[in-house]
DNA sequence: TCATACATGCGAAACGTTTCTATTGCAAGC
DNA sequence: GCTTGCAATAGAAACGTTTCGCATGTATGA
């Protein structure tokens, strides 16, 4: 391991000369700078880690926190973050599960993005209060430390419900998350909101994001053949669960009863006849939490944002 | 912060004695072991990592190096990673892009998983002879210091083809990945052999591996009315592409052309009529990969794995 | 010519741990 | 009672950097 040390001796120097000319400081001469830097380079020295670390206190390097690697979802906001975080300077990783979730306090990142519901509002409050870095993507907080980039869940919603509306349905089925979990209870809201001012019965089943429970409420959708049935679905998942369940039931999904979903997987569009879902950019909703990471890091004046969402089948 | 400086000025003990304390060594008596403990938890003391990294030389964190985060395929992967890494004693981190590429030389993190052939075999080979322990799912790789734990992609591929002229198609296509890239190598191979050997024609049309390349080929293959058709797609995303060139232009995929995939993604289910792909647990794939990477930390004996592989719609 | 300023470089402390070696005190063995 | 041995603890060095404060030498201005 050649260090910093080796390429003082090499260069006759001091260490701190070598470490001034590494990091491009103007206490020493152009001369010097460049001397440094191509020993350094035929050394092929590369910086510890651990020594910066230790000393600069801090690491750039931000984490996200995922609750698991499941599912399609993620693939899309991850890259945002990630480009947006190299593009900021940070290297990006990503966690799952409980063990990671000492690297903020151990001080191996400098912040988080939390999207995982595992870890509970008490929890992130905790680290909020000792100014650990935090922006969470699936919760609203109320904290100076904590930020929160959430999606805009009533114009899609509402959009969605309007849609089912207009296709002359007699009642509407919401089929919701966990009850606990911000966006559903904000999806329902909104659903809820349209239904009423627009006079249609409504009804909520309460499911939990994924495709079983999705199934399993399609099986809870009374049915009468003279009428006409939206299903809100406030996740794809439940809407594929949904949709199975029709199928495997012969009932008509054009006709009879309409699907939609929210989040747009690529699969909706592969069923027949495709589903509608509400849709927003994934991407941009991953750099857009990144940039506000970097504000709460650089101490940064910097606010909660919003997502906005769309409904349709593009 | 609280550091292992004010537990010891609590305590009233060494800050030697702390370290062993805290780290359970035989060192300190029963007594004050309990003692710097409980009060090592009332003032919340967390152990800087910065400073053990530095002083261990070593970090306990494993990376997966991925090319990017799209696709579904790596969900399941991670998942064995992650669970066999924390059995291990290992966080796992997820990595994508060039920028982490230095986490290794920097010792940030102990070793890594390669699946992501924006590296060069050089690059990694040159860090190999570093010592560094490397495990590779993308390629075979020759060296000392790296092990491979590979996909069987002979039988899958064997069984896949051989279903096809089960079901009497009078020629094959076979549609590859990348030319340079292990698996497609390798699942070319198994297939020609089987179609030579079962004396079928078969014409082999380049691919890339996405689902852009898929529609192409499928564009590629003349149908002649009276023919049957086997089309072996080298992954599923292909499949789905051809799928859909088919799809559109009125092919029927059941009598007259016959779709075979490699990864069995979730869509292929939905598909009407569903595709049958060669499938993999893809969860032992990536903890088998996570165990061999141990041993090579541990250094351990160790050798290559391979993963099985089979084929069918379950 | 002398004081001042500045460019350049050096030495040393610091970051927070772990772990080797040294010291102390006490019990056991003769 | 005196050595020996061991358990318990303390001290100090080390890991690899960064950065503060200081020293040196040279150029500048009056």
């Amino acid at each position: 391991m050649v260090g910093i040390r080796d390429i003082a001796k090499k260069a006759e120097v001091s260490i701190s000369t070598v470490s001034y000319a590494l990091n491009n400081s103007p206490r020493v001469s152009e001369a010097t700078r460049k001397r440094i830097q191509t020993i350094a380079q035929e050394m092929n020295y590369i910086p510890n880690m651990a020594g910066q670390n230790l000393r600069k206190q801090k690491t750039d390097i931000i984490a996200v926190y995922l609750s698991s690697y499941q599912g399609t979802f993620y693939s899309e906001l991850l890259e945002g973050m990630n480009t947006k975080a190299n593009e900021l300077g940070f290297d990006l990783i990503v966690c799952s599960g409980k063990r990671a979730h000492l690297f903020l306090p151990q001080r191996l990142i400098d912040g988080i993005l939390v999207i995982d519901m595992t870890y509970t509002d008490e929890e992130l409050l905790k680290y909020a209060d000792l100014k650990y870095p935090i922006v969470v993507l699936d919760r609203k907080l109320e904290h100076d430390n904590v930020k929160t980039v959430l999606l805009d869940n009533r114009t899609g919603s509402q959009a969605a419900v309007k849609d089912l509306i207009k296709k002359d349905v007699d009642k509407i089925y919401i089929i919701s998350g966990p009850q606990k979990n911000y966006d559903s209870i904000e999806r329902t809201k909104a659903a809820v909101e349209v239904a009423e001012s627009e006079k249609i019965p409504y009804e909520i089943i309460v499911g939990n994001f994924d495709e079983t429970s999705g199934y399993e409420a399609g099986s809870k959708i009374e049915i009468e053949s003279w009428k006409k049935y939206g299903v809100f679905a406030l996740n794809d998942e439940m809407a594929l669960g949904i949709y199975n369940y029709m199928y495997e039931n012969d009932i008509d999904i054009i006709n009879q009863l309409i699907i939609s979903g929210f989040d747009k997987n690529k699969v909706m569009q592969y069923l027949n006849p495709p589903i509608k879902s509400v849709y927003y950019s994934k991407y941009e909703w991953g750099a857009k939490a990144v940039t506000v990471l970097n504000d709460l890091i650089k101490e940064k004046e910097t606010e909660d944002e919003l997502i906005a969402t769309y409904y349709g089948t593009n």
